[in-house]
DNA sequence: CTATATGATTGACAAGGTCAACTATATGGC
DNA sequence: GCCATATAGTTGACCTTGTCAATCATATAG
């Protein structure tokens, strides 16, 4: 563990956030998978109205997989879609009331469990975190192409 | 994007980091998938005998799913079992000649991958990742109790 | 010797993710 | 306008990771 290997620290601390994660989001009693949290955030928070294209493309997740996570949402009544009158193919994505009401406890949820992981870090730490997280992200992404 | 957020960040990292590993490892024509090469790599490496539950223990991982693993490991023969006479409900796992190798094309990926991943950044930066990534992998363990 | 603990296996399942085929609609070039 | 091609979304099939509970065999403490 004392030599730097940051692929398996990585690994490492996205399976202790998923554990973490699932214990908060189960005590939420809606039965939303992370992926679906997700995926309303992101509705949720957007001030124009997005496609189920855009979800797709902001996350980096399959069609097939965000069709799929849609529509479990729509049977939870967290979301809903409206025509898109500038292409029959897409409609717009919108949350419900309901919906906005779970957004607002998921914030809750973030919140807390971002305390809980940056306890004992400095914003400048935290920041630095941040910074070389991104750096990491477009190394890898670069190296995809080829 | 701009504002800071580990959660979403860490999520990102995997997810490009998940992406990569299994392109670079798929080109390694053996169908092995991540976990299994964890699971081989901590065998291989290992100066000593270890047994399913050692795997289990230090990975943290379902012992169902380390048997899963070690199973078909032994069925691409780069693993064995080997009887333990202190303990016969468990036996020791031991690489094969052919999983030894295998192991060596590994960490040639994994080091590739590594150099891929750090390009840009100083050794003390990368020490500096593992630094803040270890002391929230501690915080979220610490959380997990309550 | 018995009760309990532990190592391993198995079944069943949930969640995330991927690929390919398909439908419907858009759009650029002729 | 017509056609080829591209794009948005859906569906089916499947894989990987992870979890829980039940079970079996062996260890071990009392």
């Amino acid at each position: 563990m004392s030599e730097v290997n940051p692929v398996e620290t990585i690994f490492n601390l996205v399976h202790a956030l998923k554990k973490n994660i699932t214990h908060k989001i189960e005590s939420l009693e809606s039965r939303l998978t992370p992926m679906h949290v997700q995926v309303l955030k992101l509705i949720a928070a957007s001030t124009s109205r997005i496609t189920a294209n855009d979800i797709a493309n902001t996350l980096q997740r399959d069609k097939a997989q965000v069709t799929r996570l849609l529509n479990t949402l729509i049977k939870e009544e967290l979301i809903e879609k409206q025509e898109n009158p500038k292409d029959k193919r897409s409609q717009f994505i919108v949350a419900t009331l309901n919906g906005k009401q779970i957004y607002q406890q998921v914030i809750e949820v973030d919140r807390y469990i971002l305390e809980g992981l940056a306890q004992g870090l400095s914003y400048d730490e935290l920041a630095q975190f941040q910074h070389l997280s991104e750096k990491m992200i477009k190394n890898l992404e670069a190296n995809q192409q080829t």
